[in-house]
DNA sequence: GGGGATTGTAAGCGAGCGCTTAGCGCGGAT
DNA sequence: ATCCGCGCTAAGCGCTCGCTTACAATCCCC
């Protein structure tokens, strides 16, 4: 699964051989084969298996205050960092979602909803408690996780910010793009 | 050029033949090879050409006024809004970068250096001048790239908002993030 | 210490890929 | 009236793809 979250986000899913990956993972290509029935396969285990990580660490976040405002700086926090940290795993997440075939697409867009409705519903409740300014909570919560899901296209190891700075740094921002009342 | 951009932006630059594109296009696959070398010019025709419009839309809002505040807002409009409307195109801009041949790949990338410098500049003045509010120019500029960027993932033809209002809610968002004085 | 499951290999099959070749019809310059 | 060259097609070449088959080594339980 290494091999093929490494070979995927280099090259993308329908660059990579099979050859790719095993010669990645030391391996035969025959080898691949005793652990995924086929190539997709191995893309959905790495896919669904990330998109989890995500939603996990959205969900933790948003249960971790009561605030609103804190919530929300959480999420962005946590959702920006993982993208900078594990963006190899996030661009095989976030880029190669085209390719699973259609069940096992449905299966993470799922996933991928659950976490769109956290941020939104959380949106939604800061307006109601005047605490956030925003004319649509749908608009406003993809705002969001763009920006969050766009670190992962350009992060690289040689970047200058750690991924924990770069996600106070993002924190600030999405607040201040809410409206939020101090920051 | 328009088969290649639908093909592309459909299934992505790997997963489509050149048998796709010529079908499309209502030809024979060797028809293709009259006008493009290769399915590899034919994907820098199209990311070329649209990189370009995307430079020229960034530099004329940009020097459509003097005001920080309003340039910005002007670019984000017009950024988000282009993105929204040729989300075909902006998708093989935006996502099918890394299967340019290098020599190709370095001359899209100088064309996207151009566009982010205009905005990391038009930051820049901004915090000189008093108006905007952010601790890192490149940080900032990047975050204001990727509201539009992304926006190009997820917007389709049966999206609910105009991809002009799109782009006045987005003008609003990016400058509420930068600190704008008004808004 | 015998035997089934597990994890691997070498070799290669059939299909579909990007691209080439040989040649054809037709519009426009001479 | 002729002929050139542009835009196109039918056919297919050579190669690499995802995946399968037949078989070997190792592990672990009793």
């Amino acid at each position: 699964m290494l091999a093929g979250v490494e070979s995927f986000a280099q090259r993308g899913y329908h660059a990579t051989t099979t050859r790719d990956i095993a010669s990645s993972a030391g391996m035969s290509p025959a080898a691949l084969y005793v652990h995924f029935p086929s190539k997709a396969a191995l893309l959905f285990a790495i896919s669904r298996s990330g998109h989890e990580q995500a939603l996990n660490l959205v969900q933790e976040a948003a249960e971790s205050t009561d605030s609103p405002v804190e919530a929300m700086r959480e999420i962005v926090e946590r959702f920006v960092a993982w993208h900078a940290r594990r963006h190899t795993v996030a661009r095989v997440v976030q880029y190669e979602l085209g390719a699973l075939p259609e069940r096992e697409y449905e299966i993470v867009a799922d996933l991928r909803r659950g976490i769109e409705r956290i941020v939104r519903d959380l949106v939604a409740r800061g307006v109601e408690e005047g605490v956030f300014t925003a004319t649509d909570p749908g608009t406003a919560a993809r705002a969001v996780l763009s920006l969050g899901i766009d670190v992962a296209r350009w992060y690289t190891d040689r970047s200058r910010k750690t991924p924990a700075l770069l996600g106070k740094e993002y924190g600030q921002l999405a607040l201040r793009m809410l409206g939020a009342a101090q920051s």
